[in-house]
RNA sequence: GGAGCUGUGGUGUAGCCUGGUUAACAUACCUGCCUGUCACGCAGGAGAUCGCGGGUUCAAAUCCCGUCAGCUCCGCCA
């Protein structure tokens, strides 16, 4: 038996005539006593089979038996339909199948939502039914695209001399970054594999394989919380190359990424992206990852406030920090509610209070008016540029609190007033500080990954200011979201133990973790390179989701959950046991462990 | 670890503030009628212990406490 002839959504003026075959799912039946039409949707679309007593009793009879989601095997000829019948909205519109034979492959349930786009559903009944989630054409789309990205890739770096190489998904646990997935080993009790949560140090090996050019794309884990766009498996886009600088790198990044706009969204980015230094990021948004479709600029104004009345402003400044401002047209008029919700969201991050200034049509309006004087109003309004109309922001604090609460306060700003410019927009952050200090750990902690090298001209300041040195590494930031990092590495053993020593790992240490990566290096490693990217991340905003959640076929809830399988589930005593292990039984992991029968 | 929002027939919501009818509406579902619909139409029907547990009260979907789940965010994520 032939399932099928052609997709359903695929049909057209040019098969009229023909005999068809076509399976798929019932989308929707439309009894009308005597003439059923059922609209049947596979894959590529949607087509109109019509039921008649006329062309076949024997079909119709089985029509009548069908429900939604039922899944068919249909029969029939393709015609046009008749005049005033056709359906515009439907790609198949202006044709029709008469069906002359249908067999009910499978029938269905009635599904627990509409196979439909644009439902409103909790989110956990979609993923329960995951794989009806996914029969919803904008699912198969994001599916579709998806497929298409990793073609691009795929393609795009093969023709510039790259090649795919896997690498270990059960390796070891190493210090820094986030933490680990472990599975334990059962060979060796008490020793685990950590799942990667990036290839970082083979794809270094590989280059001192002499690969030269190397790319994945890949799983990695990272045992962390989840937000709208971290899972704890995600996939990168991840390359490799040798003998390049941090130029050689961004430019071919620039090249894949325009390609991949317009192969998968069809839109033409202008290259190459603007940059921008981390400080300067810093200083004018508040954070690493700037939001470029909109203004809003942080602006300093300490010298103007550091001799006001008004205590936070002045004492702010007295004491090393800053005071800074952002200017929101259009936004004077915001009621008392609408800035303590504000002050509500800046303290979030932070910042002990949120000042401000109306500029209303009857002059400025503020509660620290009297405390700044008429010509500080007047200068602080010159300063942010700012017109009648706007509302003046200041947080004074220490420079990272009011640049991290400012720069929040900004995105938040943004999108409440729909600031955002359309399209995409890129930005490269470059020279990123090799380390800064935590106080928290009190050590120092590297800003991208240990492996990073530091900018030749800086090393000499890895021994006085390691704070200064400046790091050859680079973020691609589309639209306030960091898409992908990476820099050059360092390919030197003494400077890598060097970095190690900065971090505070001793040397004992470094040579127990990392022994295998250190000696590699003494056996000619080339100068090398790479970047990674977030291909859930790239997905999600060229098809503008929301969340990543949507670009993955099968995610994970914010606990981690899989609400499909029931992942992570109970194992028995005898799969414990051979792995050597024994769990602790407390809240939450009671009756954890289950026998299999 | 913390903050916020949400949880009511299969689904989406209203009701909750101000406790008191048979818990309402839409849609889906079932039955019947219907030969040009495409969100088909018309008529009828079934379907909810209001996330769970406790408390207050003569009386709780409604008030209080706890808890669970989903989402957003902070912390965390080199």
């Amino acid at each position: 038996m032939v399932y099928r002839t052609h997709y359903c959504g695929t049909l057209g003026e040019g098969e009229i005539g023909q005999k068809v075959v076509l399976a798929g799912w019932v989308q929707r039946r439309r009894d009308h006593g005597g003439l059923i039409f059922v609209d049947l949707r596979d894959r590529e679309g949607l087509v109109q089979v019509v039921f008649s007593p006329d062309t076949s009793p024997e079909a119709f009879a089985v029509a009548e038996k069908v429900r939604s989601e039922y899944v068919l095997r249909v029969e029939g000829e393709v015609h046009r339909r008749p005049p005033g019948t056709e359906n515009p909205k439907l790609k198949t519109g202006t044709i029709e199948v008469r069906a002359t034979s249908c067999t009910i492959l499978n029938p269905s349930r009635t599904p627990p939502f509409y196979i439909e786009d644009g439902i409103n559903v909790d989110e956990d009944l979609r993923l329960r039914y995951r794989y009806l989630d996914l029969r919803r054409p904008e699912m198969q789309e994001a599916l579709r695209l998806r497929h298409r990205a990793a073609k691009v890739v795929r393609d795009f770096l093969d023709a510039h001399g790259f090649w795919e190489v896997e690498t270990p998904m059960l390796t070891r646990s190493t210090p820094e970054g986030a933490r680990d997935y472990l599975v334990p080993s059962r060979i060796y009790p008490g020793r685990f594999y950590a799942l990667p949560q990036s290839p970082q140090l083979f794809k270094q090996l590989l280059m001192v394989a002499g690969v030269d050019r190397y790319f994945q794309i890949v799983r990695c884990f990272r045992d962390e919380d989840l937000r709208a766009d971290r899972q704890p498996e995600f996939t990168q886009i991840d390359l490799e190359m040798s003998f390049v600088e941090v130029e050689d790198i961004l430019q071919l990044s620039e090249g894949l990424i325009a390609t991949l706009c317009r192969e998968v969204a069809g839109v033409e980015v202008s290259l190459p992206f603007p940059r921008i230094s981390y400080q300067e990021a810093m200083s004018l948004y508040g954070t690493d990852r700037p939001d470029t479709r909109f203004g809003l600029l942080l602006t300093d104004v300490s010298d103007l406030v550091a001799e006001v009345e008004f205590k936070v402003f002045s004492q702010a400044v007295r004491e090393g920090g800053c005071v800074k401002g952002l200017a929101v047209p259009g936004a004077a008029h915001f009621s008392r509610k609408e800035i303590d919700e504000l002050t509500r969201y800046a303290a979030l991050f932070g910042a002990k209070g949120l000042a401000y200034i109306q500029l209303l049509p009857e002059g400025p309006k503020s509660p620290i008016l009297k405390f700044l004087g008429e010509g500080v109003v007047e200068a602080l309004r010159q300063r942010l540029q700012a017109g009648e109309g706007a509302l003046l922001l200041f947080v004074a604090d220490k420079r990272e609190v009011v640049e991290r609460s400012l720069g929040a306060l900004r995105s938040y700003l943004a999108q409440k007033l729909g600031l955002e410019k359309p399209g995409l927009s890129f930005v490269w952050v470059v020279d990123f500080p090799l380390v800064e200090f935590d106080p928290a750990e009190g050590r120092y902690v590297t800003l991208h990954h240990p492996f990073t090298a530091p900018r030749e001209e800086d090393i000499p300041l890895l021994e006085t200011e390691p704070e200064k040195v400046r790091a050859k590494a680079y973020d691609l930031v589309l639209n306030g979201v960091e898409l992908g990092g990476g820099s050059i590495r360092i390919n030197r053993r003494d400077l890598q133990e060097k970095v190690f020593r900065l971090i505070g790992l001793d040397l004992e240490e470094a040579r127990d973790k990392f022994g295998f990566l250190l000696e590699a290096l003494e056996y000619g490693a080339p100068p090398h390179g790479g970047i990674a990217f977030g291909f859930d991340r790239l997905l999600m905003l060229l098809l503008g989701r929301q969340t990543i959640r949507d670009v993955i076929p099968f995610p994970k809830t914010q606990r981690a959950q899989d609400l499909l399988t029931q992942a992570p589930s109970a194992v028995t005593e005898e799969q414990l046991r051979e792995l050597h292990l024994r769990v602790e039984v407390t809240k939450g992991s009671s009756g954890l462990v289950k026998k299999l029968s």
